[in-house]
RNA sequence: GGAGAGAUGGCCGAGUGGUCGAAGGCGCUCCCCUGCUAAGGGAGUAUAGGCUCAAAAGGCUUAUCGAGGGUUCGAAUCCCUCUCUCUCCGCCA
C-alpha cells in the first residue's frame, strides 16, 4: 500500500475542540444521552501528548527559522557560516522526528473525534429508543375503508405497473421497476414537489452530481463512520489504475517516498443533502447571502448493509430511491426558526396531496449522527395501520459547517461558521407508496391526487392495462 | 485519448533559493483635507492553530502562495506525484 496522505495539522474536528478541552465532562454527558460513550481517558492522554509535542515541535521550528535567517544575513555580508551550520546540524533530524510524532498524534486524535456525533439541542427529549420519540402534532384524518385494504405491493402488482421480480432480474433485491402511468406518477410527484419548493417556498433548484468524493461525505458526516452504507465507485478503471500504480511504485520517487498516489474513489450519493450542503464547503459567504435555500431532485443510493430483514417487501427500503431534498445554509441565530420553517415546507407537500401524517420529535437515542435536533414526518399507511417515516428534517447547527469549514462574514467582518439544515421534501418512493395505499379503490384502481392531475395530462385514475 | 499553458491574499497581479505572509494596483474600513454631484493625503485591511492571560485585550510562536512528498541550514521559487483550470486536436450524448 502506498502511504496515505496525513490529515492537515489544523484538522477537521467534529465538535468544537475548545469546548471539548474546557468542558469535557459536560460534553461527554450530553453524548452519553444519545448513546455515545466518549473515551475520556484516551482523549485526555492524546490531548496531553498533542500539547507537549506541538509545543516542542514549534520550538524547534522557531529555532530553525531563526538560525536560517542568521545564515541568510551572514551570507549576504560574506561572513563565515560554518559555526552556524554546526549549530543546526542535529536540528533537522530532531525536528523531523518531532513533526512525525505530532502528526501521528493529531491523526489519532482526529480519527477519534471524527467518530463523535453532534451534541443534541436542549429541547430534544432524552430517550433510549425510538419509542421515546415525542409526537408533536398530527394532520389529517386517516380514511375509513369499507373494503380490505391492500399494501402498495399488491395494489401496484395487480395493476401490472409495479414489477419487483423483473427488477430483481436486472439488479437484485431491493430495486424496483415501475411502468406506465405509475412511473409517470412517480415523476409527477417529484415535479410537483420541486415546483412547490421553488415557486412557493423560495428554494433555488439545483442539478447536482450523483457521484461525490470522500471530502464531501466527510463534510456532511457520512464518512468516516458510515462507509458501509455507501456505494463506492472506483474513480479510474481498475486496469488503468493498476498500470499507473505499477509504474509509480517502480519509480525512483516512490522509493524515495516523494510519491503520492491518487487512489480516491467516488461514492454514489446517499442523499442530495451531500452535494447541496457541500456547495458551501471551504467557502466564506457574504452575510447578505444568507439564508441560502436549495432544493434538488435526485436518486439516492444506499447499501443499507445493516438493515437486511427490515422492510424486505415493497418499495419502503430500496438501494435506489428518488428524493427531493431541502437544504438551508443559515445564520447561527436563525437555525431553529429555519428548522420549523423547513419542516413546514415538507408538511405542505403532504397537505396538498391529502395524506395524513404526524410530526415526531426524535429523542436523543434515535437521531442521526450530524443532527442537533430532528423532526421526522411520518405518513399514514392504512395497510400497516401505522405512520411510517417519509421525511426527516434536521438542524445540524455548526457540526457540518465545522467539518466543511463553511463560514460567513459576520457584522464585524470576521468569519464565523454557518448553520446547516436539511430535510426530505419528500422521499418520492415512499410518497408513492402512501398514495397507492391511501388512494386505492375497491376495484383495484388508484385515484390520482388532484394536485398531481395537471402533471398527468388530467389522468384521474391508475387502472389495469 | 493526444499536445501545450497555468493555479499566489476579497479581486487583479509581481515575485526562479534567504530579511517574503508575500511588491504594486483595485476593493473595503477609519482619519484628514477639500467642498457640490468629483478628487487628494494618511493609516489599516488573510486564515487557522499552539503557548501565555481568571477572561477580554495584548504578548510570544507555528503553519498556510492548488494538494501531498522530496532536496536544502533555509522553498512561493528547485525536483517528483496528484488534483483542478484553460487552449488546440480527436472522440462523444
Amino acid at each position: 500500500m502506498p502511504p496515505l496522505a496525513l490529515q492537515p495539522s489544523n484538522g477537521v474536528w467534529m465538535l468544537d475542540i475548545q469546548l471539548l478541552r474546557s468542558n469535557l465532562e459536560d460534553v461527554a454527558g450530553l453524548l452519553a444521552a444519545r448513546g455515545y460513550s466518549f473515551p475520556i481517558p484516551e482523549f485526555e492522554a492524546l490531548e496531553s501528548d498533542r500539547k507537549s509535542l506541538q509545543t516542542h515541535t514549534q520550538e524547534l521550528q522557531a529555532r530553525r527559522n531563526a538560525v536560517s535567517k542568521q545564515i541568510g544575513n551572514a551570507k549576504s555580508k560574506g561572513e563565515d557560516i560554518t559555526h552556524l551550520l554546526a549549530d543546526v546540524a542535529n536540528l533537522g533530524e530532531e525536528l523531523r522526528l518531532a513533526e512525525t510524532r505530532l502528526q501521528e498524534t493529531q491523526a489519532a486524535l482526529q480519527v477519534m473525534l471524527l467518530q463523535v456525533p453532534n451534541l443534541t439541542h436542549t429541547t430534544v427529549p432524552v430517550g433510549h429508543s425510538e419509542a421515546d420519540n415525542r409526537e408533536v402534532r398530527r394532520w389529517g384524518t386517516p380514511r375509513v375503508f369499507d373494503f380490505v385494504v391492500k399494501d402498495h405491493v399488491s395494489v401496484g402488482e395487480n395493476l401490472g405497473l409495479l414489477d419487483f421480480s423483473t427488477a430483481a432480474k436486472l439488479s437484485g433485491a431491493r430495486f424496483s421497476l415501475m411502468k406506465g402511468p405509475l412511473a409517470r406518477l412517480h415523476r409527477a410527484l417529484a415535479q410537483f414537489m420541486l415546483d412547490m419548493h421553488t415557486g412557493e417556498h423560495g428554494y433555488m433548484e439545483a442539478y447536482v452530481p450523483y457521484l461525490v468524493n470522500a471530502e464531501s461525505l466527510r463534510g456532511t458526516g457520512q464518512l468516516p463512520k458510515f462507509e458501509q452504507d455507501l456505494f463506492q465507485v472506483p474513480k479510474l478503471g481498475f486496469k488503468m489504475k493498476e498500470g499507473v500504480e505499477e509504474r509509480a511504485l517502480a519509480s525512483e520517487d516512490y522509493q524515495r517516498g516523494s510519491f503520492s498516489p491518487s487512489d480516491e474513489s467516488l461514492y454514489l450519493i446517499p442523499t442530495s443533502e451531500v452535494p447541496l450542503t457541500n456547495i458551501v464547503r471551504d467557502e466564506i459567504v457574504a452575510l447578505e447571502s444568507l439564508p441560502i435555500k436549495l432544493t434538488a431532485h435526485t436518486p439516492c443510493f444506499r447499501s443499507e448493509a445493516g438493515s437486511y430483514g427490515r422492510d424486505t417487501r415493497g418499495m419502503i427500503r430500496q438501494h435506489q430511491f428518488d428524493k427531493v431534498e431541502l437544504v438551508q445554509i443559515v445564520h447561527p441565530e436563525k437555525s431553529y426558526e429555519a428548522l420549523e420553517e423547513l419542516t413546514g415546507h415538507a408538511e405542505k407537500i403532504l397537505q396538498k396531496l391529502g395524506l395524513p401524517y404526524r410530526i415526531m420529535l426524535l429523542c436523543t437515542a434515535d437521531m442521526g449522527f450530524s443532527a442537533a435536533k430532528t423532526y421526522d414526518i411520518e405518513v399514514w399507511l392504512p395497510q400497516q395501520n401505522t405512520y411510517r417515516e417519509i421525511s426527516s428534517c434536521s438542524n445540524c447547527e455548526a457540526f457540518q459547517a465545522r467539518r466543511m469549514q463553511a463560514r460567513f462574514r459576520n457584522q464585524r467582518g470576521k468569519p464565523e461558521l454557518v448553520h446547516t439544515l436539511n430535510g426530505s421534501g419528500l422521499a418520492v418512493g415512499r410518497t408513492l407508496v402512501a398514495i397507492l395505499e391511501n388512494f386505492q379503490n375497491e376495484d383495484g384502481s388508484v385515484s390520482v391526487p388532484d394536485v398531481l392531475q395537471p402533471y398527468m395530462s388530467g389522468l384521474e385514475r391508475l387502472t389495469a392495462g
